[in-house]
DNA sequence: GTTACATCCTCTAGCTACTGTAGGTTCAAG
DNA sequence: CTTGAACCTACAGTAGCTAGAGGATGTAAC
């Protein structure tokens, strides 16, 4: 019977983590103590390895949750699974390029910064007239 | 005279979030017709296009509104502002580099899916068994 | 048996950067 | 003068936690 401090140390989570995913019905309620502690079995720590490394990976909790109706379910077809992965494979591309423009436009910036005061400063400059930028900027969430 | 629809409009900007740049402190608070309508002028309009552009680098509000004061003080040196987009540019390098390993690790779950059903599935598999996974994950954050 | 203290409990609020909605008012054109 | 789009305030909600207050519990040492 593990402890909630110990399930926390055991993955990498924080103790207000677990109870969130509680609460949100990510985690189930676990049992209790008579005084109304909680103790987790070795099913909970697994479920919720599974649940922070799919976060490492950038899965958003909507996605894990599927993948773990699907992990619950052995007979169903893989392939719900395997389009999850996709679509985040896809969303991780996207991000990836997104930031490589920023990047290079970030780099022209300081490059080009030449060390003066603020009214001659090339990064200022630059913000304030985005007509000199080459990349296309649609969304703003990097 | 501008309205904060027409402010909206040119610089790609939900009306909403003009009045919260305005509560936050970020944009000033604008002079109001008669019936208490918002109405901007050309520096206003500038100074959302330089938030705006500083958003699409990811620039978080709190670095935007030092590159603004630095902005507003034409005298000061030059160095902060470099300084701060060093820091945003390490930051989306960091990021980068982040994206790549998750990137490395996704097409490995995808590739090996052969399309059984769940229980067979690599995915879940991969997810399930954190000791299999190649890339080192401290933060979460991506 | 008691005391000390780490860990646990619930509840609430806060974080970033917005976005959406309800219910009502104003502006400008026709 | 009427119509309808655009404006107003105020509040709630989004993701995914994180932090703090104020108090209860569990366990090891004495």
């Amino acid at each position: 019977m593990l402890t909630i401090g110990t399930l926390a140390k055991r993955t990498g989570t924080k103790v207000q983590t677990i109870r969130y995913y509680e609460q949100i019905g990510l985690m189930p309620e676990p049992g209790r103590t008579d005084g109304g502690q909680r103790r987790y079995g070795d099913a909970e720590l697994d479920r919720l390895a599974f649940i922070r490394h799919s976060r490492q990976l950038g899965f958003p909790l909507d996605a894990i949750r599927e993948l773990l109706d699907l992990s619950d379910a052995p007979d169903r077809p893989c392939h719900e699974a395997d389009e999850i992965a996709r679509r985040q494979l896809k969303l991780v591309e996207q991000r990836m390029e997104r930031l490589k423009a920023l990047r290079a436009e970030l780099k022209r910036m300081v490059k080009e910064c030449s060390g003066g005061n603020a009214a001659q400063c090339r990064v200022l400059e630059v913000l304030r007239d985005h007509s000199e930028c080459l990349t296309e900027h649609d969304q703003i969430g990097v």
